[in-house]
DNA sequence: GTGGTCTAGACCACG
DNA sequence: GTGGTCTAGACCACG
């Protein structure tokens, strides 16, 4: 019997991946001004140090960029996003197969649930 | 940009999905005895209320059942087993689609992740 | 000589039946609002905890549907209720037959105590 | 919503109803010894006074005598027996049409309930 | 306000 | 020992 997840992935994280999915939708595009860190802190009801540690995990990833005084925007370009798009699904794809794995289902067996 | 989740699993679910993965994994097999609550509120490290509660719930779906002094077993027959493990799968193909949905990822998009 | 009953019937199965007679009775309609958890406590003279129970059980059954902060409000419809009054009746009848074979009285001289 | 009954038939009264179905029930016949208060104590599970009660109580309605030294018997005849019998039965009786007509049902109605 | 979840801990019945 | 019930009380999400 596994251990609980309870929930442990921390709220920065979960703050990178919502504007990540914001990003690959299409929701926000290159160039596009994202909230400002206070907007995003009572939209998510955190602290606006914990959005102020995401963003700069996002810029660290290139995704991000800051402009003194003039806010964030998206700097990653189509090229960049369309990247992060296939990693992201590569990781889905992975969770996808460890449980059904879990679930007693080999490679092959998932097929059947495609027809 | 969606809330975030936070974690807003009950613990009680995520212990109800605990035992059916021990289950449809065959680590449980039908008529094997389970921990006992104690044993498992210490695993866990939650309130034996917690684990009573989660037990009672999957009693109701009818795969454990309890003797009064004698513990709990998986009271669910291997066709009920097989019939959860294809219920779980199927769940875990939903919310997969959905996810692969949101990275802008239609159902036949999907195909190229397999090869 | 039997064992004692004394009053083992749990706390919240009496809730239950208690609710479930109000619904019968026709004192609670389709969608009447119930009382408030809290209300039901202190009426009851008992634990908000054991009228949650109650309450999540007839929930379970159907009588009963919750809407977080609207309050819980009887979702039986007519024909239900109909229902439930005949398997409570049924239930009255079995429990009565029981007892009045357990003073030896055969089916068929329990007829004399209608005239 | 009505009030908890929560087993507040007293203990004693319990016990008398219990030696009183097994005397109708033809277990006890007149003459009979019937257990020592130690051994209905013990047997039921509760202090000696509490069986003291009732069987004082059930010597006052003439259905149990005490002989010093030998214990108790059963004291009532045939026919006192009889009589028992029935004043429980119409008590059953009125029992069970209390609980029908609170569940709507109209002495008619009860007799559907026989076919 | 409302219901939902959880903890801490007690006491019971049963074998 | 085991599970079953209950209390007291906290904290949360939601509107």
């Amino acid at each position: 019997m596994d251990k609980l997840l309870n929930g442990n992935v921390p709220i920065y994280v979960q703050i990178m991946d919502a504007v990540k999915h914001s990003i690959v939708s299409g929701e926000l595009k290159p160039g596009d001004k994202i909230m400002s860190v206070r907007e995003m802190a009572s939209h998510f009801g955190v602290n606006p140090n914990t959005i102020q540690r995401a963003l700069l995990e996002l810029e660290r990833e290139g995704l991000l960029a800051a402009e003194r005084a003039q806010g964030r925007y998206v700097a990653a370009d189509e090229n960049a996003i369309e990247n992060l798009r296939k990693v992201m699904a590569e990781d889905a794809v992975k969770r996808f197969k460890d449980e059904m794995q879990a679930l007693g289902y080999g490679p092959d067996e998932i097929e059947k649930f495609w027809r």
